[in-house]
DNA sequence: TCTACCACCTAC
DNA sequence: TAAGGTAGGTGGTAGA
């Protein structure tokens, strides 16, 4: 009976020290955790030799007993059109680590032969298991149905020298060997368990615990679905009595420990949660049993469904784990990549996206808490437990790994490999599979020499257009933007590494984009980037069309994150021909890419400000003035013209003698998008996305709008605010607080007066600010920076560096890089950099706050970029004697009516699949202090 | 006082 | 076996 399983992991094993077997893990559709074995696939690489082949093929076959055969084929290079293939050879090896054995070697085989030109090698640093799913047309949580029996895994684990057998701690409840299989179409997601873990530690001093020597004394797990009726558990590294049944108690930490695996390997999750697990819980515990160990204490750490231990490896700085079988999940990146926060300390972050509150045990009081026989020792429990289940919450109530999932499914490439890395592993996933099917070879990743020389080289690289905003406040702006601007590009224009022009011409004309370089158009060759682009825009489409039909809120969420994975690996392609460490590196594509899209932006401002220039609003059409006719006195002349743009986006400023309204505006909008796509080559299509009824702009990159969308036979209205301080994590709070009001009074409102009573007053409760009565206050004026470096490589002083300094001096703790730092500034003299400090330190010591600094810095010169669009100046120097007021009006009233605010729809709650959501300036009014 | 530079974060 | 890209605003400091 075929067995149907989704792929979580995929390796090889050799067995008999002779050949290569490749093992699938998965979890199948009934429940069970299964482990493949697929024999019979071998390892292989293209070596591309001068000469005569045969003798090549001869020689290498005579002189690598690692090679099982060599066998001549045609195939084009990796880079440049070709009218023709190469001959080249393909080696296979008996063991997958043979080929990276003999790559270089092979190349020598040109002195020897005396041969011309140059040897080069091909797909030689390809991962066997991921040569063998791009081969077979499978892929990361891809569904297959395998034919086979089953089958002793004791088969296919290699023993170690003693004798030392893995077998007994394999843990797939179902072992086959494939005689064959199928790749299925299937959308759900197999029942999976997760496991989230987090364990507690106690340091000598309260500073960082170290493997050496602080013990492991708690470990709490949190499970989905539950383990023997427990949802939560708790390990103590201690005897204790009389405990609930989900806290368990051990003699010491080794049986404890030896627990752990015994549980985690009972349980047998597929997915293991942690909040930066992979950087502290996995290595701190693999050195912690190292050293055990090395104490003599008997611990077998098998984590791996192969029965393979616990580990971890550094890459610089960056840690690596892998638990064969599974898929390690660090919650901590996640949430960094899909929310935009001030801090990601598990605390803000559960508190911010879960409302829920994260328990503390202050680490200078551990030891009294763990040494307590009460109720302290009851909330160490509850603190431990509290930090898995959180853990656990933040990857499921968020959804956290449906895009990941996606994304795994749409390129192919494993799951753990698409939450570890960037974009480069998917892209290179697809890049080898429709290379391979279209007969060419792929390049191996550049070494460090060449990476650099690319990097010197990419400045070169251009990149979009920013158009000069017209700044100020503009009524009924149109918000145009292209639909994947770079992709349809490459597409429209046949860009690729396969069809751009370096050796070989065809006959015909050619593409020349702006930046130079030459391209043969798709008659001549269709580019394969352009054909995988086209194959992702379709699936896209198809994807979004299923949405609509969609059964039920799952399929719904399913299909949602697909067409999102879509879209970012679409999107993937253009910034992987200029990086400078991929495989097909091309600034000449690169360049052709980014200007077509700048010769594009500036080609659509110019057909909207002078081609098309006004327009007739007529009944319910909107028409060309040409189109027009006689105008009849109900119809108005809408004059346009393009108010800012940025890449792919275009604002297009409706002036009208009378007001007009949403459905108008967009009438015109859809016809502009129109009169526009069809001026361009196909896929290329510029969409009317919104509008703004309000626009307020400040500079390139910096707007705010109050912007109504279509929704559901309706109108849903928000104001978005883009680049401003408000969205800025490196500006306080309050700063965002003042500056939303002050938007939402200048844009719905139009209330200007208002505007400058209110930033008055805040103004003056920060002046007469009571550090003991305001806490609240004195919250909203931290503010964070990430240390993005090591302290000493610092050329300037900045004020996250010296609260980092502080910190080290007080604690020994060093924020690791990627930390954002939070602080604040306090009153004194000198340089601002020196007087920041750690928000903790000044609450607990009573420092007093540079009120000045913030008055100054931080409330009022973004408030003034806004308010002096309307006339209001600000006599910012003359605002510390408390006699003059804070502004000079020149009460210049803004040319904004009142206007009623439109009802709109109820939102819907938290949107979590959204990229880059930032549900912190969602609601400025979270904090009442500040409503006046 | 002006400017060049570093640093950060954001838009697309 | 680390890492998609460029454009751009703003603030702070050091040094002319």
């Amino acid at each position: 009976m075929p067995m149907d399983f989704q792929i979580l992991d995929a390796d090889y094993e050799v067995i008999n020290d002779s050949s290569p077997v490749i093992r699938l893990f998965g979890r199948g559709a009934d429940g069970k955790s299964v482990c493949c074995f697929v024999p019979d696939f071998e390892p292989y690489f293209y070596l591309k030799a001068s000469g005569d082949l045969n003798t090549v093929a001869r020689l290498v076959e005579e002189t690598f007993t690692q090679v099982k055969k060599v066998e001549i084929v045609e195939k084009f290079e990796p880079i440049g059109y070709q009218k023709t293939k190469t001959k080249m050879l393909r080696v296979t090896t008996h063991l997958p680590r043979e080929v990276p054995e003999i790559r270089d070697e092979i190349l020598k085989l040109q002195e020897v032969l005396k041969a011309e030109g140059k040897w080069e090698v091909y797909e030689t640093d390809i991962l066997f298991r991921n040569r063998f799913l791009i081969d077979k047309d499978l892929g990361g949580m891809v569904w297959v149905s395998a034919e086979g029996g089953s089958v002793d895994p004791a088969k296919y684990i290699r023993t170690n020298g003693s004798g030392n057998s893995r077998c007994e701690k394999f843990t797939c409840d179902t072992s086959i060997l494939a005689s064959g299989f199928n790749k299925v179409e299937n959308l759900t997601l197999a029942p999976l368990k997760y496991l989230a873990f987090d364990i507690e530690c106690l340091p000598l001093d309260g500073g960082m615990p170290s493997p050496e020597v602080s013990p492991i004394i708690m470990i709490s797990f949190s499970f989905e679905p539950e383990y023997k009726g427990h949802k939560t558990l708790v390990l103590l590294a201690k005897p204790v009595e009389g405990l609930n049944s989900d806290v368990w108690s051990y003699t010491d930490e080794t049986e404890m420990l030896n627990q752990f695996f015994e549980i985690f390997c009972d349980y047998d999750p597929d997915i293991v949660i942690g909040y930066n697990h992979q950087d502290f819980d996995i290595p701190y515990i693999t050195d912690r049993v190292k050293t055990l160990v090395s104490e003599g204490k008997a611990i077998n750490p098998v984590v791996g469904r192969d029965g393979s231990k616990i580990g971890y490896r550094k890459f610089g700085l960056i840690t690596r784990t892998e638990m064969k079988g599974r898929v390690v999940v660090d919650a901590l990146p996640l949430v960094r990549r899909a929310f935009s926060l001030k801090q990601y300390t598990l605390r803000a972050v559960s508190k911010e996206l879960l409302s829920r509150e994260k328990l503390d045990v202050p680490p200078l009081e551990m030891e009294e808490y763990w040494l307590d026989k009460g109720e302290k020792f009851k909330k160490f429990v509850d603190y431990s437990r509290r930090d898995a289940e959180l853990a656990l919450e933040l990857i499921l109530n968020l959804r956290l790994l449906d895009k990941y999932v996606a994304l795994a499914q749409v390129s192919g490439s494993l799951l753990q490999e698409v939450v570890d890395g960037g974009q480069t592993s998917m892209v290179e996933t697809l890049l080898l599979k429709e290379f391979g099917l279209r007969d060419r070879v792929l390049l191996p990743k550049p070494d460090d020499g060449v990476s650099a020389e690319r990097y010197a080289m990419s400045s070169d690289l251009k990149g979009g257009e920013v158009l000069e905003p017209k700044k100020g406040l503009l009524e009924n702006v149109l918000i145009l933007d292209y639909k994947s601007l770079y992709p349809t590009i490459m597409m429209a224009h046949n860009l690729c590494y396969t069809t751009v022009v370096t050796g070989d011409r065809s006959d015909g004309v050619t593409i020349r984009p702006p930046s130079g370089g030459e391209f043969v158009p798709s008659e001549v060759y269709k580019g394969i980037v352009p054909s995988i682009l086209e194959d992702l825009l379709n699936k896209r489409t198809k994807t979004k069309k299923r949405m609509r039909g969609a059964s039920n809120e799952n399929e719904y969420r399913v299909l949602d994150a697909t067409q999102l994975a879509l879209k970012i690996l679409l999107n993937s392609f253009y910034g992987y021909s200029g990086y400078a460490r991929a495989r097909l590196y091309s600034l000449t594509l690169a360049n052709a890419v980014t200007s077509f899209g700048r010769s594009n932006i500036l080609n659509t401002r110019e057909i909207i400000n002078s081609t098309i220039g006004k327009i007739i609003l007529r009944n319910k059409t909107a028409l060309l003035l040409d189109e027009a006719g006689k105008l009849s006195p109900p119809d108005r002349v809408v004059e346009l013209s393009v108010a800012y743009g940025d890449t792919d986006s275009v604002f297009v400023h409706c002036k009208s003698s009378g007001d007009l309204s949403l459905e108008e505006v967009s009438l015109i909008g859809n016809r502009l998008a129109n009169i526009v796509s069809v001026s361009l080559p196909d896929p290329m299509e510029l969409e009317f996305e919104s509008i703004a009824k309000r626009a307020l702009l400040i500079a390139k990159k910096r707007y705010a709008l109050w912007f109504f969308e279509p929704k559901n036979s309706g109108w849903e209205d928000k104001i978005k605010v883009k680049g401003m301080e408000t969205v800025r994590r490196d500006w306080c709070e309050l700063t965002s607080i003042t500056l939303n009001r002050v938007l939402e009074l200048v844009l719905i409102e139009g209330d200007v007066d208002q505007a400058v009573e209110y930033v008055r007053q805040i103004v003056s409760k920060v002046r007469n600010l009571d550090p003991a009565k305001d806490s609240e206050i004195v919250e909203s004026l931290v503010l964070t920076r990430t240390l993005t470096r090591k302290i000493e490589s610092y050329k300037n002083k900045q004020p996250h560096l010296t609260v980092a300094e502080n910190l080290k001096k007080r604690t020994g703790v060093v924020p690791s890089i990627g930390t954002r730092i939070p602080f604040v500034i306090t009153a004194g003299k000198g340089l601002f950099v020196d007087r920041a400090e750690d928000p903790d330190y000044v609450r607990e010591n009573n420092i007093s706050i540079d009120v000045d600094y913030y008055i100054k810095k931080q409330i009022l010169p973004p408030v003034e970029r806004i308010l002096e669009v309307f006339g209001v100046k600000m006599s910012s120097l003359d605002f510390d004697s408390k006699q003059k007021g804070l502004f000079d009006f020149e009460a210049k009233k803004p040319e904004v009516k009142k206007q009623e605010k439109p009802s709109s729809e109820k939102e819907s709650k938290v949107k979590v699949q959204e990229q880059n959501l930032c549900e912190k300036n969602g609601h400025a009014s979270q904090s009442s202090l500040f409503d006046f």
